[in-house]
DNA sequence: AATAAAACTTGCCATATGACAAGAAAAACT
DNA sequence: AGTTTTTCTTGTCATATGGCAAGTTTTATT
């Protein structure tokens, strides 16, 4: 019996035919991330996008003070892309890096046109996919508002375990939009209950 | 010479042919809202979207402690439209309120979804709006994190003047994650300057 | 194994913003 | 025009979180 291909996996649960997902599948092209090195830099404009077959990965910017803010953690199965500077041709302002060695698979811009203009489930699933990073930013969003920043990282912990177990307490911070000091006191409180 | 239509501003810059432009826009239907009257309601999935001729509109959520949350405001020439909702045929967290009387072009979902399918820079179009929703809301998201309060405010008054001279303070302040006490009295240290 | 570099914790104090309540002003309604 | 309701302002005090710096622990490097 074959090995099933790790995308088949992510596009599991499209309207895609078996013989669509295979010709989506097969234009996408395995690469490899060491720790540390960047997808994508800021200034540049995004060529490509991922999907994670194993590995950390996090999106960051730099605020007009020097700040480092993590923006996004993405994991095993997730899409990796910067939506806005893929799309809109734009350069970017985030960086993405990779947390530890990374295992993706890659599809560049004009292929992914090719793909979106010519199979109909094919962008039923590309626009799912983006209304689903939209509504987990806006989730994100109204969190930062209505929750204590204890809350917020409860939340983190229930949703992305993985995560949290594997990143350093810095990042996570940012995400939250706490300082370190203050999720270290945080996770103190929680230990302690 | 004919009037154009309202809506040929709004998809003045896409990619569409005139006849292209004619064939969509014929699919719009006017319609009013009074002032305080829903376009759409927690609970209930999105079957419609729309563009603003004229009024203001917000939405917003009911966090869990019952505090209401403006998620976004509204202004001639924006697109109204709960993407999660319209696209995933998901019932909805949020409501979307006219804050004054209104004039709107409207469409369904299976009316979008033709036009989707069948014209290329249609959807393109509604692909670069939708991103432009997400870069939006991403930018507001780290403003949320980077910015002191004053500051988000006045990049608020920079981007959508006539939102601030049109829209109560509390509904601001929520929009910004502050009270309405606290606006108060930033709009008065500004006044001060 | 030794050393250096990150990551994390903790203490002390500062500060932005919140909570609540009372007035003042403005807007809506009859 | 008068009354009610909503919006906005202001005072006092409370609190979540930040800033900074000194340790400690963990991880990476040679």
């Amino acid at each position: 019996m074959t090995q099933e291909h790790f995308l088949n996996n992510v596009f599991g649960k499209t309207d895609m035919t078996k013989e669509e997902k295979a010709i989506a599948i097969s234009k996408f092209k395995q690469v490899t991330f060491e720790k540390n090195s960047f997808l994508l830099e800021e200034g540049k404009t995004a060529n490509h996008y991922w999907f994670i077959q194993s590995g950390f990965i996090r999106s960051y910017v730099i605020d007009t003070e020097g700040n480092d803010i993590t923006t996004n953690f993405y994991s095993v199965g997730d899409i990796v892309i910067d939506w806005p500077s893929f799309f809109l041709r734009n350069p970017t302002r985030e960086n993405i890096q990779a947390l530890s060695d990374c295992v993706c698979w890659q599809l560049d811009f004009e292929t992914f046109q090719e793909l979106f203009h010519s199979i109909r489930n094919f962008r039923e699933q590309g626009r799912t996919t983006l209304v689903g990073s939209y509504f987990a930013l806006k989730r994100h969003s109204i969190s930062m508002i209505a929750d204590q920043a204890k809350d917020r990282y409860l939340r983190l912990v229930k949703e992305k375990p993985h995560v949290v177990q594997n990143v350093s307490l810095k990042h996570i911070a940012t995400f939250l939009g706490i300082t370190d000091t203050s999720l270290s006191r945080i996770r103190k409180e929680i230990a302690s209950e």
